[in-house]
DNA sequence: GCAAATTTGTTCGTATGTATT
DNA sequence: CAATACATACGAACAAATTTG
């Protein structure tokens, strides 16, 4: 009878009320039992409907209270090819406050959490070092207008602390001149270039529950490797960002402002 | 009584049952019946479970048929800022091809399919023309190794055409040498530089389908806006890529080579 | 080529648990 | 504590797609 299933076609109304502004932004939908009653479907199929809703981003549930509208979330963009010329780096801890601020918005970033512990294959590969080596680890969450944004991780050569050259790297706190600028003036270490790979994966549980995404959602996972002026890898960051609130900009050559 | 709801404790199993190689890539699931009685659960509990795994792209399910692991593909990498001293950009029609032979795979790419029609809002924009306003749009799907794998648009202002100077553009045919090279030979319009917009959203119905891809998956969206030498926006190329086989790389200086 | 068997897809009803008001 | 609303789980039936005999 029907040519699409039921709880699409119940999904594509809802929808279409959401896009028509006829359910405005934290406007909450009728419950399950009145969809039940206005559709005529039981509530398993009014529930089936609900979560395409929520895979888009269009609604979200809170037991206990309903099941609401999005506020669209206007996104962040972030230029990856910042400043090429001096070799700092779009999105960075020194760049993202001024990034942010310059779009009239509040930046916020965590304490940084400070670890030490054996290089993760993958950095350990990227930074050119075993994995048994040791590395620093600086983690940090960072926010918009109170809204959670990021979370970056950054790794550095053990190395940089046990020849006590750059020994604030293992200090949990903000280095306010960032760290490239640190490494520059305290160990000669300046970063000429990076490599930025960026993939999309669905979010991990503690990403889901940070940024506050269903689990069938999206985020961006960025890996930086950054190179000093002899082509050695001196740092590798990861920074993971959910697809609903962030996008990216690539310039190459100078194309004109937006 | 459970912690953890029974549909993730199965879900969680049989991941740990893929990711430990216990079932590998192309075998089929045990029939929902059989999971039925395995984990003691009713159908639709242990269908959750399935469907968080189709979520994340683990396994598969074929109706009439059963449920199956995903063989995993894989990626292909595209260098976003290829050539940047030349102007010619990363991902376009004339160094997809390159790219991909240079990874020893096979680049297969469909007619192209050329419209006129009326600007949309966001392609005008960019642009730089009124919504009114006429363009030529060239589009092609892209596969590597048989695999669908990049939907590309092109939007050319129509008064490249009108004017007489470009009318190959509204030619169903692949220009061999590439729209940059016959613009430039055709016009005298320089591709000096671009700017790549970068997002990830949701596919609609028609990815889904092309891309073989969930409805909560997820695909990237880059828009390129291309300039000639006197800043003018020359092109805007739209491309669609399944973010489970796609990944990007963003050169900023001269990283060395990987 | 067709009918039967198998397997997933959709929909219903019902019951109970958990979170919030 | 009670009422409300979503979350989880069970069982059942029929439909649709595919494979098999």
């Amino acid at each position: 009878m029907a040519q699409q299933p039921m709880y699409q076609q119940i999904a594509d109304d809802l929808r279409s009320q959401i896009d028509s502004g006829d359910l405005v932004p934290d406007q909450q939908l009728p419950t399950e039992l009145e969809l039940r009653k206005t559709y005529d479907a039981s509530r398993n199929t009014v529930r089936d409907a609900i979560k395409r809703l929520t895979s888009l981003g269009l609604v979200e549930t809170r037991p206990g209270q309903g099941t609401f509208v999005t506020r669209k979330i206007d996104p962040f963009v972030t230029v990856l090819t910042q400043d090429a010329a001096t070799g700092y780096g779009g999105g960075e801890g020194a760049t993202y406050r001024s990034q942010v601020e310059e779009d009239r918005r509040t930046p916020f970033a965590s304490q940084i959490k400070v670890e030490a512990k054996s290089a993760p294959p993958e950095i350990a590969t990227r930074l050119g070092i075993g994995e048994d080596d040791q590395v620093v680890l600086r983690h940090q969450e960072r926010y918009i207008d109170k809204v959670p944004w990021s979370m970056q991780t950054s790794f550095f050569p053990m190395e940089f602390v046990t020849s006590r050259q750059a020994p604030d790297l293992l200090i949990a706190k903000d280095i306010e001149e960032g760290t490239v600028r640190y490494l520059e003036k305290a160990m000669g270490i300046k970063q000429t270039s990076y490599r930025d790979w960026i993939t999309a994966r669905a979010p991990d549980e503690n990403e889901q529950n940070f940024f506050g995404i269903p689990h069938d959602g999206s985020v961006f996972e960025i890996f930086r490797t950054a190179y000093d002026q002899t082509g050695t890898p001196m740092r590798v960051t990861v920074t993971v960002f959910p697809a609903d609130r962030n996008q990216f900009i690539v310039n190459v050559g100078q194309p004109p402002d937006l």
